[in-house]
This record gives C-alpha cells, structure tokens and sequence, in this order.
DNA sequence: TAACTGACTCGGC
DNA sequence: AGCCGAGCCAGTT
C-alpha cells in the first residue's frame, strides 16, 4: 500500500510541473551542445571559451560536465571538437575508447600528438569571436 | 539533506 | 619551472 498517493487524480496541470518544463536553469546544458555543435569540421573548441561565451558565471568545468551528458542527446554533440585549454584531449578517456577521441579529430583533419592538438592556435574556434561578442 | 566530485582555469608560491 | 588552492555549477551518492 502506498498509504497517500499524491495527487494523481486532481491533476490542475500547472503552467510548469511536468509539462514540458522550460528548463530554466537547465538551459545552460542546452546551450553548451548548441555552441559545441556549431563547431566546424576540422576546428576545436576549449571549454573555458564555451563557459565564456555562454559568459554568465558559469565554469569550465559545467562544460565538460556537459559534454559527459552530451552522448544521449540528440542530435549529437560533437563532444570530440572540445579540448581544454593547453589543446589536449582531456576527456579522451570519458569516450568508448581512449582512443576514440584522437581518431575522430584525425578523420576530420586535425592532427593529434601525444594527446595534443597539433596547431591548437591554429584551428581553435572561438565562439566568441565567431558567432560574436 | 548535506557533502563530494568533476572532460577546467587562474593566480600565487 | 612545476605544484597547490580557490572558484565555479549541477549531478550523484
């Protein structure tokens, strides 16, 4: 016996309780995989530029949080295009495999060595400066 | 419920 | 030059 069952018969469906919550302090997650996901093929990304860009006190390391729920969103994130702020793979080991995360970069062009990003200055993407301050 | 952790980054020593 | 501590926010235990 459940004892008290809380109110399923009276449902007064409020305007935010189970439908379709407006994530409003969740959106923060959202918004990471928007800016990952407008990283172009053969660019990378670090997350302090994501948390920067996003720019509302947030911290690196929400970011990287992010991307550790970016694998059962849709559509996907390209989580592989974000490295940290030195252009080394840091999160490789949070893929299927640790490898996984140096061959997708080396499928879309970019060339990884000893878990670095070759000419990480060079093909780092912005956001800031590419979608605008 | 409170506390800890973490795919980061910066500043100080 | 490298090592240590603090700040940050949300999810997990």
């Amino acid at each position: 016996m459940k004892g008290k069952q809380k109110r399923t018969t009276a449902k007064t469906n409020p305007p935010s309780d189970d439908t379709m919550p407006d994530k409003g302090p969740h959106r923060f997650f959202d918004d990471v995989f928007d800016v990952v996901r407008l990283i172009p093929t053969g660019r990378v990304s670090s997350y302090g530029a994501i948390a920067a860009y996003l720019g509302s006190g947030l911290s690196a390391r929400m970011v990287g949080w992010a991307m550790n729920a970016s694998h059962r969103v849709e559509p996907p994130v390209p989580a592989h295009r974000v490295v940290n702020r030195n252009g080394m793979l840091s999160g490789r080991m949070h893929f299927e495999t640790p490898t996984a995360m140096e061959e997708l970069l080396q499928t879309e062009g970019i060339q990884v060595n000893e878990n670095s990003v070759v000419d990480f200055a060079g093909i780092f993407w912005d956001p800031s400066r590419e979608l605008g301050i």
